[in-house]
DNA sequence: GGCCTTCTCAACCGAATGGTTGACAAAGGC
DNA sequence: GCCTTTGTCAACCATTCGGTTGAGAAGGCC
């Protein structure tokens, strides 16, 4: 519903038919009838998958006499990787010094706990 | 909408203000009311998109007394990645293809026409 | 025990989604 | 010039979604 690309992107991959047409596009180019045949909808439906797809940028339709062969627009995943690299790594990096940190409490702990433990008991 | 895993991550995301949220957790843990504080929606709004990344499995919510610290798990990022990548590598390969089958046409077109061209001029 | 904070649950609302049927445009095949 | 194929457009329908308000559970604080 949002207007920007990776929205749009993402919301259309977040159906298991339009994945599957993207799957079936990574093979080769198919018209609408071809990509319409596996499925147990109306081709009219496929077509409105086609156009969410279309609108992601993730499809491209041209023109051959009746036909609309669709392909795929493999550049747009980059969109997609990129930004869930970012949160990847960020994640990663906050782990890494969550790691640190806990590191360091142990150590303060021991320098302040051993001397006092060993006073008091 | 459809129960799968992969569907439920993606359309997550597809959301700018639950990928906003993703990318605030990646800095760190937070409750919800520090996370819906930058929004200009109420706490239940946030409540209930905290509730759609926990259903992807991208959140964790723990508990705090009244707070519940929300905590990112990145691997389910994984998910993603695999299948994106999976069609990338399909549609490099395909485009490849193209080319090797292009480059074989150029050359049989040389070896009829080159003759033919010669003879018939 | 009372109060305040934090958060979720439930009901509701308008808009978008995925599907259908029916009509029709566009382009070959006969 | 018709008829068939291929696909889109338009209207409709049920469901989901993102948001709201209102109520209430859970757990400190005084």
């Amino acid at each position: 519903m949002p207007d920007d690309q990776l929205s749009r992107v993402f919301a259309a991959l977040a159906d298991p038919t339009r994945r599957d047409i993207v799957g079936r596009l990574a093979v080769g180019d198919a018209t609408v009838g071809q990509l319409a045949a596996p499925y147990d909808v109306t081709v009219q439906a496929v077509s409105k998958h086609l156009r969410v797809l279309e609108d992601a940028g993730l499809v491209s339709r041209t023109r051959d006499a009746q036909r609309r062969p669709c392909h795929l627009e493999a550049e747009v995943f980059d969109l997609m990787t990129k930004w869930i690299e970012r949160y990847q790594r960020q994640a990663e990096e906050r782990y890494q010094r969550l790691d640190a940190v806990l590191a360091r409490l142990q150590d303060d702990e021991q320098q302040q706990t051993d001397p006092d433990e060993g006073a008091a008991s």
